[in-house]
Formats: C-alpha cells, structure tokens, sequence
DNA sequence: GACTGCCTACCTATTGGTAGGTATGTGATA
DNA sequence: TATCACATACCTACCAATAGGTAGGCAGTC
C-alpha cells in the first residue's frame, strides 16, 4: 500500500476513534487492529501520539477552513451561510461523531501544550469567521444584531458545541438544528 | 482517618481530576498521590474504577438535585433563578473546573454503560428543571417565550454545557456569564 | 544502493486489580 | 471487667494486560 493510503487511512481512522472515545481512551492498538496493521508499523508514520494528535489538528483545520472560506465566498445571504456552518455540527453528529475539538477540548488538561494550542487556535478561527459572517451580514443590511458581532458569535460557537454535547449525552442528535435555529433566530432582530 | 473522611476526600479528588483530565486520564495512581494513601487501599474503599466513577455521578447528582430544589423554592423572580443556575457554570469554570457531566459527556462512548446512563440522566434532570422553571415563569406572567419550554430549555443548556467548552479551550472563563445572559434575553420576548 | 513500508521481537512504565497481612478499634459475652 | 470475635482501614507485594515506544531486519521500488 502506497504511504498516503495507509496514512490518511489511520488519520482519519484515529479522527473517528478521538471523536467517539476522546484522545486519552484510544491507542496505537485499536488503530492497530482497525487498519490491519502492527502498531510498529503505526510508529513509522507517527513517531508518537503526540505527532499523530497534532497531525490530525492541523489536517482537520486545514480542510475546515478551507470549507468556511468556500461557505464564506458563496453568493447566499447571510443567514443561508450560517445554517449551513450549523449543520456541520448537526450532520457530523448524526453520524455519530463529536465535533473534533469539541471532543478534545474536554480532555485538554491532558493534552500535550502543542495540541492545547491548536485546540484554542481551532476555536479562535470559529469565532473569527462568525463574527466576520455576522458582521458583514450587517454591514449589508441583512440582519441586525442584539449585542456586538463578537459576543454573538461566541453564542452561536457555544450554542452549537454545547448542543453537540447535550445531543451526545441524550443518544438524540436531533436537538442540534433546532436548537441553532432558534439561537440564531432569538440572535438576529 | 475515619472512613467518611478518607472515603469523601477520594470522591472530591476523583472529582477535580475527572472535571479537568477526564475519567480516561485520570487513574488510581493520581489518586494516591494526591490523597496519601496507597493505591490497593483505595480498592477498600471503591472496588473498582466503574464503582468509584457510578457513586461521584451519584453523589454529585444528589447534591446538585437539592441544590435545584432549594433554588427553585426560592421566592424570587424567574428570570433570577435562571441567572443563579447559569452562575454555577460560571463559577465553576472559574474555579478551573468543567462541569462533572459536560466532561463525561465527551469520553460517554468509553464509559462503562452504566456510567452512560447516570450521565444521560442526569441532562435530563437539567432540562426538566429548566424546563419547569421557564413553564413556571410563562404561568405566572412573568415572561414570554418565543418557542415551547422544552425547546427553551434544551437550547439554555445547551449554551451553558457550550460556553463551558468553549470558555475552556479558550482559557477564558468570562465568556459563560455574558453568553447565557444574551440566550436568556434573547429567549424571554 | 538507498529509501520506503512493513515486519518480529522486545522494552519499560503504568493500568486496574488481587492476595494476604497488620494495627486499631468495637461490641457482645463469660 | 476482661476477653474473644469481628470489622475497619490501611499496608506490602504481587499480578496480567496494556500503554507508548525502540531496534533491527527484510522485501520491493526508485
């Protein structure tokens, strides 16, 4: 098997394992028995957990952004926009997994301070592009904020990872789209 | 030592160490170190980790319920008891601690399943709190809601269980207040 | 001939847990 | 009141399983 085959066949088998059983449950043997690989072998790609950990950030990141920035530039209305960043969170739930640092964020006192800090920057960068989603909705005379672009686009953050959280408690990922729509609705004057 | 003491200083360590590694994370080893007591000893006391992780969410969910219960007794206002419950989430990120089920909630998928269920159960002692206060407050003419209590109640966890996360990774406890206070607003019509 | 991708075989540290012992009660009975 | 039985709360010394990680070899490919 080519390198990037089993590579990105373990990055993204370790994404499913961090976002069901969180990073500090899963090992180098699970991946080991779900690729068909020795864990040795494992250790040829990712020198550590660590290695590994930060890969799957930065790969993650890479790809997300890249999508906000194609949901950014698409000739929608504003609200269209920020519906369609909510059912990320809804769909990736229906399929079973936590948002991917919404998963790590809970362990983050465990984390190494390299994955720590991407974890925060992955958060940073949600909030930057709702906040320019939101105020740019504004600046086109589309929606009027209650409160400053800032603040409200931590709720819309918060609303939709904490519904990720309660959906994932509850076994019922169908509380996530309502409750974004009414957060965004109860938002936008 | 008498029994209780050590017994309840195993339980109040346990839990700081789940609400800021993670029950993966943490082991009977943290444990000793932080108690003084050797590890075997702690299996006189709590058998197994399952056992010790089942009588913290037990405990602590018995301890929240009184808590609900006196505050919703109280004789003040709706919109201040809800404000006082959203205080809780405050002050105890602020105290550098996740809320017990929120970090749960994240690893649920590798926990034992009866840790699964007193987690599950335990969000839904939330929402029908919630739930029973913003039903009370609609009943008594106090406030108006722009969509059924459940939903209400669903969507105001949810921003308390998200801005726990997101305060977390962030580093940044002062978000939970503000972001609360605006779902709240933005809630009650 | 060097590099890639995998292997076997091994390492040490740590995990949750057990076996069996000891000191200090505590309560019932002769 | 002395003592016997039993429980409590801790201990040392283990255990098998698993964690992440290393050393070195070997087949194929550029």
């Amino acid at each position: 098997m080519a390198h990037t085959d089993t590579r990105s066949a373990l990055l993204a088998e370790a994404e499913i394992l961090v976002r069901t059983k969180g990073y500090a449950a899963f090992s180098y043997a699970d991946l080991s028995d779900r690729i068909g690989i020795r864990k040795a072998s494992i250790h040829h790609h990712f020198p550590t957990k660590e290695i590994l950990g930060i890969t799957l950030i930065d790969s993650y990141l890479e790809h997300f952004t890249a999508e906000l920035d194609a949901l950014a530039a698409k000739r929608t209305d504003t609200k269209s926009k920020l519906l369609t960043y909510g059912d990320f969170f809804a769909e990736s739930l229906r399929d079973g997994l936590m948002p991917l640092c919404g998963a790590l964020a809970a362990d983050v006192a465990y984390l190494p301070i390299s994955m720590q800090q991407r974890v925060k920057k992955f958060f940073e960068i949600h909030t930057d592009w709702l906040e320019a989603i939101l105020r740019d909705g504004v600046t086109q005379r589309e929606l009027q904020l209650s409160s400053p672009p800032r603040k409200s686009a931590l709720l819309l953050l918060s609303t939709l990872q904490g519904a990720s959280v309660v959906a994932w408690a509850l076994k019922d990922p169908a509380i996530i789209r309502p409750a974004f729509r009414q957060a965004l609705e109860n938002l936008i004057k």
